[in-house]
RNA sequence: GCCCGGGUGGCGAAACUGGCAGACGCAACGGACUUAAAAUCCGUUGACCCGAAAGGGUCGUGCGGGUUCGAUCCCCGCCCCGGGCACCA
């Protein structure tokens, strides 16, 4: 057949048209005829329009999904819309737009982009979380998180608009001050919302990444680790003196407290109000209100003296209570004994407002210290605290806990810096919580027959008031399931962390109306297999999900510890440095490379660009590099399909390069992923092809052409295909078998071996496979060019790697 | 401040982690084809030095030390870039 032209968009419209009407065409056969392989992306947030971090991301998941169909195995790869959120009530308050028909058609015009770029999913599993059907299970599965517990309401603070008089997200908040009303500082206000008891959960969450650690980037279970920060401490019941009132503190170093000279309390405990009067209540008010609290790096710490006074319970030494803005409400206890001798940030404290230091802890090797400059904070021997003295710190910590127990004034405890995940939002746009209000009878679960509770679609959005859900008459007027009597529907909406903390498991049974799933049809699944996505998602989501899934095996739902056996973290997509958003407005859209190179170029680009979990700074400069590749490989494959002449003296050079191609890619894929060298040692495959062309036979013409076109279909689905078909197979092309190398046919001809002098390469000898080390040294060693070079010194010795290298140590 | 990554030609990178530094691609330059241009094809391309040339040499993986026959890779001390955490008591 004549060479034929590579015409990208004439072979992309047309394949693309044929694999959109083809619904059977990329389904998991789910039969347990084949072995099982549950390929996942992270799924978007419709914004828009797809960015290259989508690209990268989908290209690298669709790249591995294709190879593992061809590896034989039951592929499930599934995409879906993470569909609620704030952008689609911003978009409409803007635009005037309905949020639902912004973010309906957003799907679709970024559901064109993904089937135009070739990615192969199954799209009759599409999960949109925005769809009823979808969001009466995140109802459901709250109700069962109420009914053990782990779904509860408290009181919390949000930041709060004076002028829009509505709640802010934290996103929403520019420099301390309303995003609309950039001179309006935010205030916090009190309100009662939904938490989940992640905190319940905290030490599994650290136990069980036992089971995933060898397939998860070890970057990301520390981020992890670090969140949940584990914390073995004590507590300690400071009197108020002059009442029976008790203030709790948390303290690690429990050894130093014959040094606390005071106590002090986060501005948002109940105490400090209790305590604070007239010009005090002002002071307290405008700390807790203050923003740059939210920015701890720039933070001065400041505080003020109550009046009052605390007792330590070990020395009964009494010490003046502070309220300072340093001291975290959300943590611990949300009071701090201060002991400025042996914590830094005491010791800044203290010294700034003139408060005594008292050192109590000596360096193992040395006296007690004059804290002057900076407090002593390692571990010591504990001085001048009556009977502990002279322990080291470490015991102090143990036997003081265990007094404080014995005398009912505090207890060893464990403090985590994760805290419990406040779901709920003053938004309209989300799933809402599916409880009743009634005077008569409280806080009562929406009955289950009674989900999904419907998010109302004729709701007045306007960025101000209470939640929008509490303006809409019909929907906040119910009856009580309980009592029949009127009642109030929750006008909160939940996080949308929730909605994507499943989808996963939706995915496998994404029609069911009686559960969320059904456990036995989801359970062949998973862990899933893989799991591909941004390392911005490292903590919340991915710790969210591992939360999530633990909740749901408690209720029988699923029986793994963790939904995702192994994780990759793609690098971000860059330009000049910089992460691509859209505040920066340095968004590249991908439409304009496919239009002009076409989708099969932009993912080889995208790949062959750099390693995927490296960042990528985004430059289009060898763009055409790929495209010209694809061209080459294009004719190249068309013009030797089905040739009928050549002598056949360059076959076996072929062969073998062939071979050492599919080694190459096929350890790629095993290992370690990098698609840069994969596509280089196409790249060279073909190279050394059009160097052998007019020496090969017409049945290794042939036969290299089909697996060349194997070897490049995860990759470059469309070229592939339309190959493919052109020399007359039967597609599609990747449920072709990945083809198989031949280690024999692999094997260079004979040894080159590099000879080094001292270290520094001096020459090059030819020897046999399966040559001796002597028979190596010995071609070494008569080597014209290394001889020169030892001009006659003494050998010391020889270094031999047979096969490898041959060093030659001589003396001077 | 603490914890991770990373620093290699003009650029993106490779070297499978102690054994031939710079594969593959981009850009650049030279040539062929062309009336011309684009496209395509062929060649050169880390720096410096010797040589008319073929060829040869020295240096070179952020900087300074070390281990080793041999270091981009391991160890010690710095510098720079990116990410995460950061008053977590």
């Amino acid at each position: 057949m004549p060479e034929k032209p590579y015409n990208h968009q004439e072979i992309e419209l047309n394949w693309s048209q044929r694999w959109s009407a083809d619904p059977e065409l990329y389904k998991a056969v789910n039969d347990g005829s084949k072995p099982r392989y549950y390929v996942l992306e992270m799924l978007p947030y419709p914004s828009g329009r797809l960015h290259m971090g989508h690209v990268r991301n989908y290209s690298i998941g669709d790249t591995l999904a294709r190879y593992q169909w061809m590896r034989g195995f039951d592929v499930l790869h599934p995409m879906g819309w993470d569909a609620f959120g704030l952008p689609a009530e911003n978009a409409a308050i803007k635009n005037n737009r309905h949020p639902s028909e912004w973010t309906h058609s957003n799907i679709a015009h970024m559901k064109k982009q993904l089937l135009r770029m070739g990615f192969a999913y199954d799209w009759d599993r599409e999960v949109s979380t925005c769809e009823p059907e979808y969001y009466r299970w995140n109802q459901w599965l709250f109700l069962r998180m109420m009914e053990r517990g782990l779904a509860y309401r408290k009181v919390s603070l949000v930041n709060w608009c004076p002028e829009c008089a509505t709640v802010l997200a934290n996103e929403q908040v520019e420099n301390g001050c309303c995003w609309r009303h950039e001179t309006t500082p935010v205030e916090q206000r009190e309100l009662v919302q939904w938490f989940l008891r992640i905190t319940a959960y905290a030490e599994q969450l650290l136990d069980d990444m036992k089971q995933i650690e060898a397939g998860w980037p070890s970057q990301v279970l520390t981020m992890q680790r670090n969140w949940i920060g584990r914390s073995e401490g004590t507590e300690v019941d400071f009197g108020l003196a002059g009442t029976d009132q008790k203030i709790r503190v948390f303290t690690t170093r429990v050894d130093t407290i014959y040094g606390a000279t005071c106590v002090i309390l986060a501005p948002e405990h109940p105490v400090s109000k209790q305590l604070c009067e007239g010009a005090l209540a002002t002071q307290l008010k405008a700390m807790v209100d203050d923003q740059s609290r939210k920015d701890p790096e720039n933070l001065v710490k400041e505080g003020f003296f109550t009046g009052h006074y605390a007792v330590n319970p070990y020395n009964g030494a009494t010490v003046p209570i502070w309220i300072a803005n340093f001291v975290l409400w959300g943590y611990g206890t949300g009071a701090i004994m201060a002991v400025p001798a042996h914590d830094e940030r005491d010791f800044e404290f203290c010294t700034k407002y003139g408060i005594s230091i008292v050192p109590v802890i000596r360096p193992v090797d040395g006296t007690l210290p004059v804290i002057a400059t900076e407090p002593f904070t390692e571990y010591g021997i504990v001085e001048n605290s009556g009977e502990w003295s002279g322990l080291p710190s470490a015991e102090a910590r143990k036997l003081m806990s265990a007094r404080a127990k014995e005398n009912g004034f505090g207890e060893a405890s464990i403090t985590y810096r994760l805290k419990d995940w406040g779901v709920s939002r003053q938004r309209y746009w989300g799933t809402p919580i599916p409880v009743v209000h009634c005077p008569a009878c409280g806080v009562v679960p929406v009955p289950d027959d009674q989900l999904p509770v419907l998010l109302p679609s004729d709701v007045e959005l306007t960025g101000q008031g209470k939640s929008p859900l509490a303006n809409h008459p019909s929907f906040l007027n119910t009856t009580c399931p309980k009592c029949g009597g009127p009642a109030q529907r929750e006008t909160d909406t939940m996080d949308t962390f929730v909605d994507s903390s499943w989808y996963f498991f939706r995915y496998v049974d994404p029609k069911n109306d009686k559960l969320p799933f059904t456990p036995e049809t989801v359970q062949p699944w998973f862990p899933v297999d893989q799991y591909i996505g941004g390392v911005t998602h490292a903590i919340l989501h991915l710790l969210y999900s591992r939360f999530w899934c633990k909740v749901m095996r408690d209720i029988s739902l699923v029986k793994v510890d963790e939904p995702f056996k192994n994780l990759f973290t793609q690098g971000m997509v860059q330009l000049n440095g910089q992460t691509m958003s859209k505040s920066k407005g340095n968004i590249v859209d991908p439409d304009e490379m496919v239009e002009k190179y076409g989708a099969d170029t932009c993912r080889l680009f995208t790949l062959f660009a750099a390693p995927p979990e490296k960042n990528m700074d985004w430059n289009e400069s060898s763009v055409e590099g790929q495209y010209r590749f694809l061209t080459r490989l294009f004719k190249w494959v068309t013009r030797n399909a089905d040739a009928t002449e050549g002598s056949g003296e360059t076959d076996a050079q072929a062969l073998r390069k062939l071979h050492q191609t599919i080694r190459k890619i096929t350890s790629d894929f095993d290992n370690r992923w990098h698609f840069n060298t994969s596509i280089a040692a196409l790249m060279e495959l073909l190279n050394a092809l059009q160097a052998a062309e007019a020496g090969l036979s017409p049945a290794v013409r042939q036969e290299v052409a089909a697996k060349l076109i194997l070897l490049i279909a995860p990759f470059a689905p469309y070229a592939a295909e339309e190959l493919w078909a052109t020399i007359g197979r039967t597609g599609p092309v990747f449920r072709q078998s990945w083809p198989a190398f031949d280690p024999e046919l692999a094997k260079e001809e004979a040894l080159e071996i590099p000879v080094q002098v001292n270290g520094k390469l001096r020459g090059r000898i030819i020897a046999a496979h399966g040559s001796t080390k002597e028979e190596q040294e010995a071609l070494a060693l008569a080597d014209e060019k290394v001889l020169a070079f030892i001009a006659g010194r003494p050998i010391v010795k020889v270094i031999t790697l047979p096969g490898k290298l041959v060093n030659i140590v001589i003396k001077g």
